[in-house]
DNA sequence: CTTAAATACGAACGGTCGTTTTATTTTTAT
DNA sequence: ATAAAAATAAAACGACCGTTCGTATTTAAG
């Protein structure tokens, strides 16, 4: 950072730091309450600040809101869709995303998947956050599509296949496996699913 | 109503049917907002009575919205269940059943399910409104899982069908279409959400 | 018709909500 | 080292939360 150059108010140092631990910390309510469970009071407390000191750094509820989506999304890219990427194109690639996804779904100990926990929380609320996870949701829904077609494209899955059908079929069992292991708590729930989604790809 | 029968405070006329009144606008706002959308004041308002009125009627929010979930729970039993037990056992009845489950899942005119919503809304939280929850979903897989049984009793099923499978995909389908209906506004997914149903049941 | 019980209301309670304002401390750049 | 900028805090705001209390109204039984 040599010139002139201006930087944007929140990209210095100590400000992206604390937002960060700021966002983690969010993140952690989210899993737990929902993201409709979060109040800048809780999270205050949770990162030991003061409520103006959290609300500082978003202006509103509602800027904290989308920028926790926007960080989880990230996270979502990193964990879930990028590790597959190592795959060749086709099957393995989409039997990988759709095994890291179920994963995330599943696992207690990981916040769960907020595209599926705040479909619910902002089904007929028409907001800004609830734009922010529709846009984030179709993201993830058209890599999932595309590697549904380079499948039929590389011949492994059948030309017949109906794309939407598919994409409809993969992410029902994914709304599945986060039912049975968060709220009913059963414990096989992945091992079906992947079962069923392995079902999807034979035949 | 002739001798000295004691009857419950809760169970004379008026009352009785104010409370049912309060509860219909409950699940209203319920279909809207979800069950922890529900608060006294925004019911009371709703109802056009005061805040201690309708408080007056539960005794305390939590027993206001396990009596919501109760009553919830009727009419699914009347619109969804009890319907399909006019069809024959086995897999006209399941059939049935799964389309009027469908049916008040992607219907954007009725409150969705509860079950469905309510799952994600308590996953996490342990309270009595989730047993409430908890114990209804229960009792309404159980139903769909003899109905499985009875299909393959029939004959109508392959005799080596795995039930507990069988019911996690029928389940993951209404989770779908409720997914991709209400949060996403597909309209077609009514039709996918069918046309799945019906390739589980054909092989 | 009277009277007791059931029902509903209005006002207030202590809390928490998101947000604003003012002041203070900490960090950064000169 | 100093001054400007950024970060944090403390206190208060009106609004709404679930709940309680005392009182009035409505209902139903005698």
């Amino acid at each position: 950072m040599v010139t002139a150059e201006k930087s944007t108010l929140a990209d210095y140092a100590k400000g992206a730091v604390t937002k960060a631990f700021i966002l983690q910390g969010a993140i952690e309510i989210a899993g737990k309450e929902g993201l409709e469970g979060i109040t800048i009071g809780n999270l205050a407390e949770r990162v030991e600040m003061s409520k103006s000191g959290v609300f500082a750094h978003f202006g509103s509820r509602d800027e904290l809101l989308i920028e926790v989506i926007k960080e989880y999304y990230r996270r979502f890219e990193r964990d879930v869709f990028e590790p597959a990427l190592s795959l060749p194109k086709g099957l393995p690639r989409l039997r990988k995303m759709i095994r890291n996804w179920i994963d995330v779904s599943s696992d207690k100990n990981s916040p769960g998947c907020f595209f599926i926990s705040g479909a619910i929380e902002y089904d007929d609320r028409p907001s800004h956050i609830r734009e922010e996870l529709f846009n984030s949701v179709e993201v993830w829904r058209n890599a999932i599509r595309r590697a549904i077609k380079e499948s039929i494209e590389e011949g492994q899955l059948k030309s017949d296949t109906d794309v939407e059908q598919m994409l409809f079929q993969i992410y029902s069992v994914v709304l599945g496996v986060h039912h049975d292991s968060r709220f009913l708590k059963i414990r096989q729930s992945k091992e079906i699913a992947n079962k069923v989604i392995e079902s999807l790809f034979i035949h």
